[in-house]
DNA sequence: TCATTAAATTGTT
DNA sequence: AACAATTTAATGA
């Protein structure tokens, strides 16, 4: 269980995965080749911490591909998942603005492939560029909201609605533009992402299936009804 | 490209 | 938690 803190062996990143990141074609082309040339990229293997709480915020991060999970320790001892975190997703510019710890341990739920910007290249393209500052500025602004959701789905004892809102939040197009109209996520991983057994998890997805709101596919979710996930009441 | 086999994932008890 | 059924991925002709 003892994990290393980052992963080993940064490289360069390739063509493809520099494809999967969605603030890269905002930037002037000087903004982007510095940027380019700065950026790490590293596998995390399943149960592997990619940063956690207390540790010097080093890099900005973002999940090429694969699935990371973002979670907390409250005051009492009990974990709090707080989000998914899929592919196309970027994650610690609040940590990295006020230049303090992260307050949250990112952990890999799946082989996943992530990728680190140095802060001294966050902060330079935070100081010219325009597009950039809109990116982060409207990644800021939807996880407020989030948070906030968070809040309401782990207060809801309801099985069927914590796995529908959770799911309503992985489909977020804001801030994970790389999800799509089908999100990649076994029943096993959701069960981690959620807090449930996998068998719970399959039930809930079965009713929301029957409620027409999502497809259960082979290694994943297909989502028919956004908003109605969103706001799925039990009954 | 197709058939066979292994591995992963799902559905059910 | 365990098991069977189903789907995908891998292998080799």
């Amino acid at each position: 269980m003892t994990a290393p803190s980052l992963r080993q062996r940064a490289r360069a990143p390739s063509a493809t995965e520099l494809a999967g990141i969605p603030w890269l074609a905002l930037l002037s082309d000087a903004d982007r080749q510095e940027a380019t040339a700065a950026l790490q990229v590293g596998m995390a293997e399943p149960g592997d911490r990619v940063c956690r709480t207390g540790a010097p915020s080093n890099y900005w991060f973002g999940v090429v591909d694969g699935l990371l999970k973002m979670s907390n320790v409250s005051l009492d001892g009990h974990q709090i998942t707080y989000t998914g975190i899929p592919p196309g997703a970027w994650f610690g510019e609040g940590t990295l603005l006020k230049r303090e710890v992260y307050r949250y341990n990112i952990e890999a739920l799946r082989k996943s492939t992530v990728a680190g910007l140095p802060i001294e290249v966050f902060w330079r393209l935070l100081e010219r560029s325009i597009p950039f500052n809109r990116f982060v500025m409207m990644q800021l602004n939807e996880r407020l909201g989030q948070f906030i959701a968070a809040r309401e789905i782990d207060r809801n004892n309801q099985p069927d609605a914590r796995v529908a809102r959770s799911l309503a939040a992985l489909f977020h197009p804001v801030l994970y533009p790389g999800v799509g109209q089908l999100l990649r996520i076994t029943q096993q991983e959701l069960a981690w992402l959620v807090g449930l057994s996998r068998q719970r998890v399959n039930q809930a997805l079965i009713a929301l299936q029957a409620a027409g709101l999502i497809r259960i596919e082979y290694g994943g979710v297909r989502v028919i009804d956004l908003a109605a996930l969103r706001s799925y009441q039990v009954m």
